[in-house]
DNA sequence: TTGTAGGCGTTATCAC
DNA sequence: GTGATAACGCCTACAA
């Protein structure tokens, strides 16, 4: 049974092309990749079929052939948060420039869903995957061949990590805390826990603490721990949050008490992004150099993928201190 | 050859599988896909040959033959952005639990990109395409029976569009600044050009201003266009910003001025984001049920996908006044 | 209950 | 220059 132009339905496809155009479809495979010699002639015949057929290629079949499909899988967190939605994004357009494609997964943080992400991604030949939310360990256990590249976060041994210079951005914060006078202060961040680079924002704060002979003081984030904070030490001056929606957090309940900042209290965040630094220009912040982490994950990422080797592991790209109003 | 151990790069398929367990490539595909009537003992033979070799289905042999991909191309100007942020999170979810997976696109706005990004979806057989910028027209220009849902855009006669109801929001919006005493109000918007659901919060403005017998004055945004705003309008006490990142930047330029907010000019925002909730929470907004507007933008892909018929082409969402500290 | 054979749309090899 | 033909890894008649 000839389905030609019965079910209108069906996808034109190579055959249909080459029908149209009185070839094989050898011919109009070798148009449609410019491989071999072929004369003017049919080329524009084919390309004319193509055209009046209004042809797409089907990348699956493509994919399964060449054993590649130009896809990166993406684990992040979640693209709702000004810090990853900008690294999503440069990831992205990055990856496309490179002809790559991006297959978006939303961890939520949760290491279930992501050992399903990455099982996904997997069966959906991925050529690499690009994470930045784990927990040490799981991504490598299954497929140790598979390309990979962290963002902020230790996958395995050897898998590489992209970050800022964690160590040196918690140095600067809280350098700039104690310059403006500050001898109370206190540094919220994340679960230390998650074995990543940014538990070294925390080691430079307690380093610097200590040089000058404060004592350090850190509070992991949670439920009212912000409120225990204010609670717990009346005498507090100065706030370095690890990122600056924790830093917003602190402002606010600032605030409400009717504690001035900076004149009362000096507060610094982390991240620095975009949209952050549009909503909230007043916080003072150690930024990061957002698009820069991202065209290195990837450029390292397609290093793997094109089996070159590459034995540095950790890379830190430099941070810029930004003083605004709440230092 | 039996190339079993020998080599180690080698993804594992259905024939090692087959092989491992002494049977044929269709019973492990029966167990893979739970059809037909198959013995205990082999399914767990095959089973454990699976686990034994680290088996990961190819989706993309698989998608070839059932001609079904499971991935929705996703179009939307930035992840980098507070709402678009937060409605791709929510796109991704929904899609996850449903056993879509998604493709990233990032277009900025920008026609040419937008436009290769569709040839690329299509080109990799994506089940659908759910899109938020674009310009009248083009998506449907090439292949009419692709499914496609547009979120706050109109993409041709025919296809759904998602929106919050703007005519309502644009409504609450100057009807509160009006509530509150002011008597000079300016909207601010994007491009009336572009043919979206959005232009309705202008048109909205518009009759209200008219019907309270106010003249009714909107700027389309641009560079300087804040500070123009102010300078040709002395006596301006109100505000209505198409979104939340514009009323941000008019609460900057409004305090660089000294002019106090709420006091001598009130302001309202559109969008309602989490982030912006968060960071900028004093300013007064209308807020987009964001996660409902995700959650039937899919629903009603799904349904084109599956072949099921829906006439409704325009859905409109209720929105949310948020009155805070700018009004 | 299980196996054999053919095809999904493409590309590459080898003839002509 | 161009055309058969055999893969790529999987699924589903149909046969046994």
């Amino acid at each position: 049974m000839k389905n030609t132009n019965e079910n209108v339905n069906q996808k034109v496809k190579l055959d249909d092309v080459a029908n149209e155009a009185g070839v094989s479809k050898t011919t109009v495979s070798r148009v449609l990749n410019n491989r071999g010699y072929i004369s003017e002639k049919t080329r524009k015949k084919v390309n004319e079929a193509m055209e009046l057929l209004n042809y797409h290629p089907n990348e699956i079949a493509r994919s399964l052939f060449i054993n590649k499909t130009f896809i990166i899988g993406l684990i992040f967190p979640t693209t709702n948060n000004p810090f990853y939605g900008q690294l999503i994004f440069h990831l992205e357009n990055i990856s496309e420039a490179l002809g790559y494609k991006v297959l978006l997964c939303n961890s939520e943080g949760r290491e279930d869903k992501e050992k399903s992400y990455l099982e996904m991604l997997q069966r959906h030949q991925v050529d690499g995957i690009i994470a930045g939310s784990h927990n040490r360990g799981i991504l490598e256990y299954d497929n140790p061949q598979l390309p990979l590249v962290g963002i902020d976060r230790y996958l395995s041994e050897n898998t590489p990590v992209v970050s800022s210079d964690n160590y040196d951005g918690g140095k600067k914060a809280t350098q700039l805390l104690i310059d403006k006078g500050c001898k109370k202060i206190i540094h919220i961040n994340g679960s230390p826990s998650l074995e990543t680079p940014a538990n070294l924002r925390r080691e430079a704060y307690e380093d610097v603490m200590k040089e000058n002979e404060y004592y350090p003081q850190s509070y992991v984030i949670g439920e009212n721990v912000i409120e225990t904070i204010f609670n717990e030490n009346p005498n507090i001056d100065g706030i370095f949050a690890s990122d600056d929606l924790i830093a917003s957090s602190v402002m606010k309940e600032a605030k409400r008490r009717n504690i001035n900042i900076p004149a009362d209290l000096k507060v610094i965040g982390y991240d620095g992004s975009e949209i952050t630094r549009m909503l909230l220009p007043e916080l003072s912040t150690i930024q990061q150099p957002v698009k820069e982490i991202a065209d290195l994950a990837v450029q390292l990422l397609l290093k793997q993928i094109n089996g070159e080797t590459e034995s540095k592991i950790e890379w830190k790209l430099p941070v810029k201190l930004i003083e605004s109003e709440t230092t």
